[in-house]
DNA sequence: GCGTGGTTACAAAAACATGCGTAATTTACT
DNA sequence: AGTAAATTACGCATGTTTTTGTAACCACGC
């Protein structure tokens, strides 16, 4: 039986933003307030399953608030918590880091491919 | 392995960083040069074949450095390049984000994501 | 035959996608 | 007026794809 809470924050972080869609959500919520299609139209590649896993999660670690409006059609609109606004810095960093750190190896061809 | 170039940086990096065995290694690397066996001592839960895909998506990343010795036994030394020093600071600002932010939420929250 | 750093083939698990169903109200069509 | 269809944010069941783990084997020199 594994440990629930490592020893280590860092596996803490990492087990709530890995993955190819929590970051990108920081991303586009940083915006502001968005409801789920919107955040839907800003990725379209990904599942409307996915994209409601995700946001769970991300409101699980205290870094996106959901709030539900009754009424039909529904609606739900997410933004980020203190928490996570904290954290856009930190991401936006990680980018900076990667496009001006060893350019050689990473810029290998401008090729445009699957963008999203 | 796919390829690390995309239209946004931020997954690219995640692309490297995403999992749960990047960022501890680059943790233990910090310390300086390691050896394979070493790294293994550090953290006995990864397998073999995980170490060494994860070390070869780093050093392809420019991350980590591999220096193999002539001779037998066989002598591999890793140690981080100019570029995974830079991202040092950045990982660890992360573990103190998750640490400093509504840490008490956050065990929970650490837990029943594992139940997910 | 042990220890070193690897590889390969295969199995398991996790991540992610796809498509259908649901709700109450509004719009559009006949 | 009466019916059909669209809307929104999901849940569920069932794929497919990607990642991770297991185990065995290789090379070599001592």
């Amino acid at each position: 039986m594994k440990d629930l809470v490592s020893a280590c924050p860092i596996e803490d972080v990492m087990r709530v933003l890995s993955g190819r869609w929590p970051t990108l959500l920081l991303y586009y919520l940083k915006d502001g307030t968005k409801r789920f299609s919107d955040l839907q139209r800003d990725n379209p590649s990904i599942s409307h399953r996915m994209l409601t896993l995700e946001l769970r999660k991300l409101e699980k670690a205290g870094i996106a608030r959901r709030t539900m409006f009754e009424g039909y059609p529904l609606r739900v609109e997410y933004d980020l918590t203190e928490t996570g606004l904290k954290l856009i810095p930190l991401i936006d960093a990680l980018g900076d880091w990667w496009q001006t750190a060893a350019p050689a190896s990473k810029k290998v061809a401008a090729r445009s491919l699957e963008a999203v």
